[in-house]
RNA sequence: GGGGGGUUGCCCGAGUGGUUAAAGGGGGCGGAUUGUAAAUCCGCUGGCUUAGCCUACAUAGGUUCGAAUCCUAUACCCCCCA
């Protein structure tokens, strides 16, 4: 992929939100280059907000560029004060060590670190650590205009607020300038990405980069990933969308993708995946002729899902997806079942409980807690809103026997479309 | 300090001695429809071992064959006068 071929791709997907001098960040692409884009350790995991920078990266590594992914540790330890109300706690320096191996873990999905290009991953902690407060006053501090920095957007917004801005949030930004220096300097980096709040951080680290080095410095940012109500996207009413499968299965991960407002599923695709420009105006056109089929929903879903959670991955959600909407539970192993109900809640009983005249269904629901009492289960079981895996449970006076069990130890309880619950019989 | 009004189920709100587990609405929950959307339509909405029983209309007592409805006391809220 050439350079012109990058750029137009880029604008194409819509990530072009802001670029220094695009001529010659034209030129200057036509060679191999290298890239940065910096990440914030704050979790040992990323979320679907990270993303769409490693993506990026992936795109531009892609077309024979080298990406870099700078992991803060040092940055993380004093908080980026972009964007943010309040002064943010700092994170102790264990923590961001298991932080950064983690994010470390998943970047490898998105970048190659092994190829003829590889991609690197670093942590500015490295060569910020022993850089002495005194020597970076003199070197670096020196060519900072307080004036400059004052009229940045992100520290005008905090001094106007009642929260006010400290000190070392003040610095915050010299140290992500020099960044983009060190890099330039160590790793010939000219060109720093992010999403566009980044913006600021991103020209203070090119004018540094001219006053230290004489070096012109590049800068691109991406559109920042909203849905069509402002709100940031991949967070939910429980909390954010992680990449880490132990922290959101691949199931909710994939549902997430699955339930995308119409308004927002085109832009996601764009940012987020690798789907050609052919397929994407082809689901578009779907989108517009048929929205009631999702198809885009289902498609973004399972590229995303194949693509951070592996073939695997997908299955599972896959499998879950469709006991989820219905299917019946039948010939299912405990582990199965474990996976694919992970989110929902479980209620342990005794094996008993399940012998002789059997577990008497308005109770099994009033323990799942699916019902609050009996008479609400007698109800739902009336209404025909109660199922045991998945089948419509017809009479109030059924008995669940070990012939109901799904897997070896397992019955699936379901109130409505959606609420479920699991006995486990032990 | 004096006078008046009120307190009903998750919420609002009818009900002033007898099919009142309490009208109506909202919310919630089911079902149908649908696009895993919105809207719409229908049903349900105190508990229990449910042809029955128990508990409920601020709280505690009382009158009565029978009370959310009448009486007494208590608590809380609102209004008017000083």
């Amino acid at each position: 992929m050439s350079a012109t071929d990058l750029l137009h791709e880029l604008r194409w997907r819509g990530l072009i939100h802001q670029c220094t001098d695009e001529n010659a960040l034209a030129k200057l692409l036509s060679q191999p280059q290298t890239v940065y884009i910096g990440f914030d350790p704050t979790a040992t995991s990323l979320h679907v907000g990270s993303m769409m920078q490693l993506m990026l990266l992936r795109r531009f590594q892609r077309a024979g560029h080298r990406p870099i992914a700078l992991v803060g540790g040092a940055t993380g330890m004093i908080g980026d004060p972009t964007g943010k109300s309040e002064e943010r706690n700092l994170l102790s320096e264990e923590q961001l060590q298991a932080n950064i191996a983690g994010v470390a873990r998943q970047m490898r999905a998105f970048l190659d670190f092994e190829g003829p290009r590889p991609a690197l991953l670093l942590n500015n902690f490295d060569w910020m650590h022993d850089f002495s407060y005194l020597n970076f006053l003199r070197d670096v501090g020196k060519n900072f205009p307080i004036g400059a920095m004052l009229g940045k957007e992100s520290i005008r917004s905090r001094l106007d607020s009642e929260a006010g801005l400290s000190y070392t949030e003040f610095s915050y930004m010299l140290l992500q300038a020099y960044d983009f220096v060190h890099l330039a300097q160590q790793h010939g980096c000219r060109i720093q990405a992010g999403g566009s709040d980044q913006w600021g951080n991103i020209t203070a680290g090119i004018d540094l980069g001219r006053r230290m080095l004489g070096e012109s410095l590049f800068g691109l940012t991406a559109p920042l990933l909203l849905t069509s109500d402002g709100k940031k996207m991949g967070k939910t009413e429980k909390g954010a969308i992680w990449l880490d499968p132990a922290r959101t299965s691949p199931y909710a991960f994939f549902q997430y993708w699955r339930t995308v407002e119409d308004a927002d599923v085109m832009r996601c695709i764009a940012y987020l995946t690798e789907i050609t420009r052919d397929e994407y105006l082809e689901l578009e056109q779907q989108v517009t002729a048929d929205p009631g089929r999702c198809a885009a929903q289902q498609r973004l879903a399972e590229w995303l899902t194949e693509f951070v959670h592996g073939r695997q991955g997908l299955q599972s959600a896959q499998r879950a997806t469709q006991i989820f909407f219905g299917g019946e539970i039948e010939t299912w192993s405990d582990r199965e079942l474990g996976e694919i109900f992970e989110d929902v809640p479980s209620v342990v009983l005794d094996r008993q409980t399940l012998e002789g005249d059997g577990l008497w269904i308005v109770e099994a629901f009033q323990k799942s807690g699916l019902t609050a009492s009996n008479g609400e289960a007698r109800r739902t079981i009336k209404e025909g809103g109660a199922y045991v895996n998945n089948r419509r449970v017809n009479a109030e006076n059924q008995r669940l026997s070990p012939v109901d069990l799904a897997g070896e130890t397992m019955m699936v309880l379901r109130r409505g479309k959606k609420k479920y619950a699991i006995l486990r019989f032990q």
